[in-house]
RNA sequence: GCUGCUGUAGCUCAGUGGUAGAGCACUCCCUUGGUAAGGGAGAGGUCGACAGUUCAAUCCUGUCCAGCAGCACCA
């Protein structure tokens, strides 16, 4: 028989026959390690117990010890179990595809009659049972005609449908859970019981489309949880728990910064509170582009379809953009107009106007630029994903060979604004050509492969997010992560060959010749809206003291002391410090208690004793320990907190 | 946009086929209280919108609108 030569994780190699098993080999080091194995490394290969090993290979057996396989099996054999609960409740439900994801599992089904919350609890109910049951697990690798032959007859066409997508090369598995069989790649645990059965939890259940495809039957997910003990579950739990917490809708209410209503889907009614970060977030941008060579330009919100047609943005875009048609006995001429879903063809209308030359290259050409893009209402998500919003757009009109240097320089202008706003990491992705598209495959090689570079020149190599990139051109994007755990894209950097040619740009060069300028569109936050968003979650409502809207309440113990709550304000306020007064009737527990749930950063309590002594009682939040200070201490520490990191 | 759920006072929510309730917030009064809710009184709702069924609809049915979760989308 011939032998295969294992190599363990402490470098010792033992020879076994060919075909054995991680279970075996794991049985052949000792008993305990046969009895705990759950699974194996394989020459880095997630590896079931039962599978043969057929090559000489490195090995790590894997125990429950091991985080993160032992995490993968147990939400995979759920799913299994899940699948198997489902059917064995409602055996004309269909199965289709239950992956592992981040926390838990899920698994989509077919069925007429929507997963009820109720529902939810009795498969749990019968996943516990099937757990108790220790049934075994058993695999077994089927000829594609038995499989899709067995699928066909048990009416499974989604089955039928998956292993028809599956290269004919690769062998097809199945495994049983006990007597229910799924087509599964693996790997798996050795029976049922070996997942802990207290350590999960069915979450909820949504409409997903087959295959990711919204133009295919809608199938309903159901979600789950699952760790390697009930502690590991609570604290997941709990976690949510806060997460919701911190939830910028929420925090906006509470804080006073914005609405939203009816009438105005997908847009904000920013108040006095929310506005004040919005104007402090604008006026640092506005200070660090200028530093950062930009000049700024404001363009028209309004504009005729004839240039939404020259741009692409009418053929490419349409669907996304409020059209404005004006009635025509009220219209001096009869005209169809868009509402602005982007700044860059006004940038390039902006650019045109004259002769530029290639001393005026890079232009770098900024827009707090108002955008209105119509977008589906399930996209809908508080102030982060909005039909009106404000980029910190930019435009930089570049010869190719500017590309890279620019490329560098806008990232690290970048990472210098998210250091000073507290976002020390943040993901960068490379999203390369989309299918719908602007421009020929030419131009695209170009584009990505000077964009991609321009990266690696600046030490980055970003993650390749594949087909993601806007119309008219490759990007890179900078995202950050919400409370819950959604990855949102703030920050851009995106090549565009296209649109300058559309919109028929040039610059004269050192040759004397008209030559065509690239475009390079980028923003750092992205949008004010979603970024202070992400912002108030990040910090859970208690922003930075600079950006904080309300940064100092000054509050009277006793009636007595309301004069000197006023000068104390009035010398704040002289000093830069966004300071008010509450001289209500109320006792003072009652206002630090309200200012506190307000996310105010500090509150000075003025009570007999201050006024005498020209100090304050300083209250920090977060703190329960107050102290005591000056006035001049107090007014001085605080007008240089309030300062924007940029000015310090 | 799709699937499911939700929509009652500013907020959080209870409730009923006979046109509605709580707590907090709000207004007024009492209280001048030393660091996360002092006491009392009062005001406040076209029960998301529009149709239908019914003697009668906030409640039942339908359509629409909006929100929530997920999917799809996301320049």
């Amino acid at each position: 028989m011939a032998q295969v030569s294992l190599t363990f994780p402490d470098g010792s190699k033992r020879d076994y026959d060919a075909g054995v098993t991680a279970a075996e080999v794991a049985a052949s080091i000792s008993k305990s390690l046969g009895k705990k194995a759950i699974s194996a490394q394989v020459d880095g290969a997630h590896y079931d117990l039962q599978w043969p090993i057929t090559a000489d290979a490195s090995i790590a057996i894997n125990t429950m010890a091991d985080d993160a396989p032992a995490l993968e099996l147990i939400r995979h054999d759920l799913a299994h179990i899940m699948a198997r609960a489902v059917q064995e409740i409602w055996p004309d439900v269909k199965v289709t595809i239950g992956p592992v994801i981040k926390d838990g599992w899920y698994y989509d089904f077919d069925r007429t009659e929507p997963f009820t919350p109720e529902d939810l609890g009795a498969i749990e109910k019968k996943m516990k049972e099937i757990i108790n049951k220790r049934d075994a697990v058993r695999t077994e690798v089927w000829d594609r005609d038995v499989a899709v032959k067995y699928y066909q007859d048990r009416g499974e066409p989604y089955k039928v449908e998956l292993i028809e997508s599956i290269p004919g090369d690769e062998p097809l598995r199945m495994y049983w859970h006990g007597d229910w069989q799924d087509l599964c790649r693996g790997p798996h645990l050795q029976h049922t019981g070996q997942v802990p059965g207290d350590s999960f939890k069915l979450m909820s259940v949504a409409g997903a489309y087959w295959r990711g495809d919204s133009d295919r039957a809608m199938l309903q997910r159901i979600y789950g949880v699952a760790f390697k003990n009930k502690e590991d579950l609570r604290k997941h739990l709990n976690m949510l728990e806060e997460a919701a917490k911190r939830d910028h809708r929420k925090l906006g209410r509470e804080m006073d910064l914005f609405h939203m209503q009816e009438e105005a889907p997908g847009q904000i009614f920013w108040h006095p509170n929310g506005w004040k970060i919005y104007t402090t977030l604008q006026d640092y941008m506005r200070r660090q582009q200028e530093k950062g060579g930009y000049v700024e330009v404001n363009t028209p919100q309004v504009v005729d379809r004839k240039l939404w047609e020259k741009s692409g943005h009418w053929e490419k875009y349409q669907e996304n953009m409020f059209i404005v048609e004006v009635d025509e006995e009220h219209a001096r001429e009869k005209a169809i107009n868009a509402l602005k879903p982007m700044n860059c063809p006004c940038h390039v209308e902006i650019f045109k106007v004259g002769l530029k030359s290639y001393r005026d290259l890079p232009l770098r050409m900024a827009e707090f630029g108002s955008c209105a893009r119509y977008e589906p209402s399930g996209a809908l998500h508080g102030i982060m994903r909005v039909r009106g919003f404000t980029q910190d757009d930019a435009h930089i009109f570049a010869t190719e060979d500017q590309i890279a240097s620019e490329c560098q320089k806008f990232i690290d202008f970048l990472s210098e604004i998210y250091r000073d706003l507290g976002f020390e990491k943040f993901d960068i992705l490379f999203s390369d050509r989309p299918e719908t598209r602007a421009g020929s495959d030419e131009v695209w090689d170009k584009a990505e492969t000077s964009l991609l570079e321009a990266t690696r020149a600046a030490g980055i190599e970003p993650t390749l997010n594949p087909g993601e990139g806007a119309f008219y051109g490759p990007k890179l994007e900078f995202s950050l992560t919400d409370a819950i755990g959604r990855v949102w894209q703030c920050g851009t950097f995106q090549v565009d060959f296209v649109l300058p040619e559309r919109l028929d740009a040039t610059y004269i060069g050192q040759d004397g010749a008209k030559h065509r300028p690239v475009m390079l569109h980028r923003a750092c936050l992205g949008s004010f809206e979603r970024f202070i968003g992400i912002l108030i979650e990040e910090h859970a409502g208690k922003l930075p003291f600079w950006l904080a809207p309300r940064q100092v309440v000054v509050a009277s113990i006793t009636s007595e002391a309301d004069d000197y709550v006023h000068e104390v304000v009035e010398t704040l306020v002289k000093a830069g410090v966004r300071a008010e007064a509450d001289t209500r009737n109320e006792k003072i527990n009652y206002k630090v208690r309200e200012h506190s749930l307000g996310k105010v950063p500090v509150i000075l309590a003025v009570g007999h004793r201050e006024v005498e002594e020209r100090t304050v009682s300083v209250r920090r939040l977060g703190q329960k320990q107050t102290s005591m200070a000056t006035l001049d201490e107090i007014v001085s520490e605080l007008s240089v907190a309030a300062k924007a990191p940029d000015l310090l």
